[in-house]
DNA sequence: AATAATAAATGTAAATTTGACACTTATTAT
DNA sequence: ATAATAAGTGTCAAATTTACATTTATTATT
């Protein structure tokens, strides 16, 4: 067993970009997907990858993070949370490039979904992403599988879905998340039963006459619950 | 909305360090311990830290963390994983330093849970670690609540463990982690019920007269178990 | 050789949760 | 008035979880 002294490398280390890279999940059309952009900087202009950007001197990478979110998509006060750093060597031919994915979850709305286009960006369904630069194809894939898991035990989905929403959205939602149908009954029955959730007088009528009725997630009651012990799972 | 243009970025960055810092857990004496050091660098040099080094120009950093707890446990071929990445900007004083958290879990016979004494490193209970440089004691907070979460559903207590241990001995693991007493008959029926540990036919005779069998991990099993959807949760 | 001591190993029944399944209801458009 | 549409609802069987106490294998002691 031997201890390495760190002093002879505080001052010889090389230059080493930091980046951040965002994989933005939104719900549309009831439908996942992820945005994606055209890369505007050699190398690979052109290609579509995932938004990033360097961070800069006096700016902490979750800032970083929020800040390149706010510019390519307006929104402020967004679901962000990091999710893993790659450091490969060689990852970006050109430099030493580290970077630290961050995913954020965001309901979009149809408006949304086609101003984007005029930024050369485009909401991809998650079974339709073309190839991405660097190993950004792995970041997704990794990000989509983390999603999978922690949609299960955390309350992440209601991210994806605006302040009111129907349960069949919310099932619908869940049904792209795991990729299988799940029973109306059952699903509304499980939902319920955490109290989490508070229903409004009014209803969304645009998917069927009847209409169905709106609710909105009550996060203080959730945290309660999770306070109490109580295993959250979907 | 507007695309931010990196370009201008790619060569004006400061010099930032990237470091690993690995946090250790061990099982010693029916107990979860956590490996800490004491600093041998300025700024801090004699408080306690985790254990860590820059990376160098030539090495990944998972490659880094491999390396710098080879350095000092001596243990190849452990489990290791990343955690988290540390991106304030004065979160060491001296420079700007991204920190990127790994978490190992480790077997510990009493013979090693001695020697590290030597290298002035120290098996401290979860309940009783002292104060740490930087922001060490938030990396060791969010490693021990990430260990709680994975552990219910991954089986990566078995990495606390040796090769072969006791149904007991993992009872007790299990009761560390959650910080709860589990029932006997039902954990064991539980773990049991996976299918995925080998019993072999050699006794452990030191916690009792009539010694408690040896079992081991079978990692193809706990696999297949997997791929079938099962859902493993202790 | 019998006995005491120790922790390991085992089973069952009640309670809870999950999973499968089909009809009624509210509303709008014809 | 009627047809059409998706929302909303209940029950029963099966599986899982939980609570709980005794027997067993072995060693040390007398």
């Amino acid at each position: 067993m031997k201890l390495i002294d760190n002093a002879h490398i505080y001052n010889t280390q090389q230059k080493i970009l930091i980046a951040v890279d965002c994989i933005i999940f939104g719900f549309v059309a009831n439908k996942l997907k992820l945005l994606l952009f055209k890369r505007k900087i050699e190398p690979f202009r052109g290609d579509w990858s995932l938004i990033g950007a360097f961070i800069k001197n006096d700016q902490s990478i979750d800032d970083g993070a929020k800040q390149i979110l706010f510019e390519t998509t307006g929104l402020d006060n967004i679901y962000l949370e990091q999710l893993k750093t790659y450091g490969s060597v060689y990852r970006d031919p050109a430099e030493r490039v580290i970077s630290v994915t961050y995913y954020s979850l965001t309901s979009v709305t149809e408006f949304e979904l086609e101003s984007v286009e005029k930024y050369d960006a485009h909401w991809f369904d998650l079974d339709e992403i073309p190839e991405l630069i660097f190993d950004h194809s792995v970041m997704v894939q990794d990000a989509i599988e983390s999603l999978r898991q922690k949609a299960k035990h955390q309350p992440i989905g209601f991210n994806l879905l605006p302040e009111f929403f129907t349960i069949p959205e919310l099932q619908t939602l869940y049904e792209c998340i795991y990729q299988r149908p799940l029973d109306t009954r059952n699903f509304r029955k499980k939902i319920l039963s955490f109290d989490i959730l508070n229903k409004s007088d009014k209803k969304d009528k645009s998917g069927s006459k009847k209409g169905a009725f709106l609710y909105s997630f009550d996060k203080e009651k959730f945290e309660t619950l999770i306070a109490k012990g109580v295993n959250f799972e979907i």
